[in-house]
This record gives C-alpha cells, sequence and structure tokens, in this order.
DNA sequence: CGGCATCCCTGGGGATACTG
DNA sequence: CAGTATCCCCAGGGATGCCG
C-alpha cells in the first residue's frame, strides 16, 4: 500500500464525498444518494462497497420490511476525515487564486483547448 | 471550483506523487522522471501542464544545448504540500489497518473479485 | 428500499515514434 | 534533453431495467 493507492481509493470521484457527508453522522443509502448530490445509484453502491472493503465505514443492515441498511464511518473512516477535511480547506482557501491561474495561463497559451 | 474539482486535479495519479517529489527540491524534466518511478514522458509531460496552468508549479526554460526545463513549486503548491503531506502520513500510518480490512473483507464475501 | 446486472461510451493513460 | 503526435486499449462511470 502507497500513497498513490489511498489515492486511487480517495481519488474515485465520489469516495470523499461519500466520507465527508458521513462525517456528519450514520446515513442509510437513500439518503447518501440524495445527500451526495450528482451520484447514480451504481457509483454509490460501488464507492460504499470499496470504502467498506478498506474498513473506512461499516454497512448495518436492518432486516426490516422495507429493508433498512445504514452507512457509518469507522474509526479508521472518521481518523481519514482529519486530512480529506484539510485537503477540502485548501481547496476553499486557494479556489480564487487556482482559477485566477488558469485564467491566465489559457490567455498566454492560445493553443491551450480546455472547454470546447 | 469544489472539493471534488481539487481532487480532480490531484486524484490524477501523479499529480500528488510530482508535488511531493517537488517539495524536496526543483528538478528538472528528466530528474522528475526517474525520480517519479513508474510515469510515463506522456503523462509526467500532461501532469506538469495541468499543475502549471493551476499556479501550482512553475516552469522555467533555459534555452541551452541541449536545453533545459526546471520544475519547482511555487507558493501555491507549497501550500499544498501540507495537506498533501498529512494525506501521505495517513497512508503510511493507517496501511495495515486497511490491508487487514481488506483481507477480511475479501475473506469473507467471496464473490468479491479485486484482483483477478 | 437497496441493490446487482447489463449495455454502452467517454477519456485516462500506456507504448511508440518523430522533432527542435 | 524535452517535449509533441499517434495509435490503441480498457477501466470509470452514466442510464436503464430487474429482483428480494
Amino acid at each position: 500500500m502507497h500513497v498513490s493507492d489511498v489515492l486511487a481509493r480517495v481519488g474515485g470521484k465520489w469516495s470523499i464525498l461519500v466520507i465527508g457527508t458521513l462525517g456528519q453522522g450514520p446515513l442509510r443509502f437513500s439518503e447518501l444518494k440524495r445527500a451526495v448530490q450528482g451520484v447514480s445509484q451504481r457509483m454509490l453502491t460501488l464507492t460504499l462497497r470499496g470504502l467498506e472493503r478498506d474498513g473506512l465505514i461499516a454497512r448495518t443492515v436492518t432486516p426490516s420490511i422495507p429493508p433498512r441498511v445504514d452507512y457509518a464511518l469507522t474509526d479508521l473512516g472518521r481518523s481519514l476525515l482529519e486530512p480529506v477535511a484539510a485537503l477540502g480547506q485548501w481547496a476553499i482557501v486557494h479556489r480564487a487564486a487556482v482559477e485566477r491561474a488558469r485564467r491566465l495561463f489559457d490567455a498566454q497559451v492560445p493553443g491551450a483547448v480546455q472547454t470546447p
């Protein structure tokens, strides 16, 4: 397991958002799907499986009718929440700087195509 | 610019490794290619362009023969180094726990195929 | 409600060859 | 040395439909 492997898991478009969302408390599948806006059912399932496999979240099934499945961060998952939140903070703080740099770069390098 | 956009940039398989490597000082292209072991010339170029565009690294060309191009973190890039390093630390500290969880999960869920 | 399964398509990314 | 250009493959991920 290398740094890049962590990012392979975390880098998946949705993992961070799921972890961040669960950081505020356990949720069931449908709630999670609503909270993590834009995620497809398929990707949410796959993301949850991956995170569960890595021990970052716990899946609790209540065999009622209708069935109920809750997802919550494990201790391991909560520990990841910290550095992830730091990265999120960075994004918020520096978003303007990045956007400025991007516009500048795009203006100077006419050949660069970004949003065709 | 959202958190997921930062991770889109950072999430690229190589960005983190490049930033981490440049954290120890400026390097030229070929040195970087050797340091970031496993990266193809193409992906290194693309990664560097992306990071440069976002103002995270600076590209300095010395028009000599043979040409020389140095890459270094900008202040913005260095600021990103912190949360990234935190994530790297997390990976190092918890790699064993993740691997254990993964083996356990794989043992309990025989149907799961991970490394065919 | 909470999922697998399936189809399909985009683009991330490797290998290779050529240029200034 | 430091790229750009091309070809090509396959995993990531969306849409849809079926099941316990």
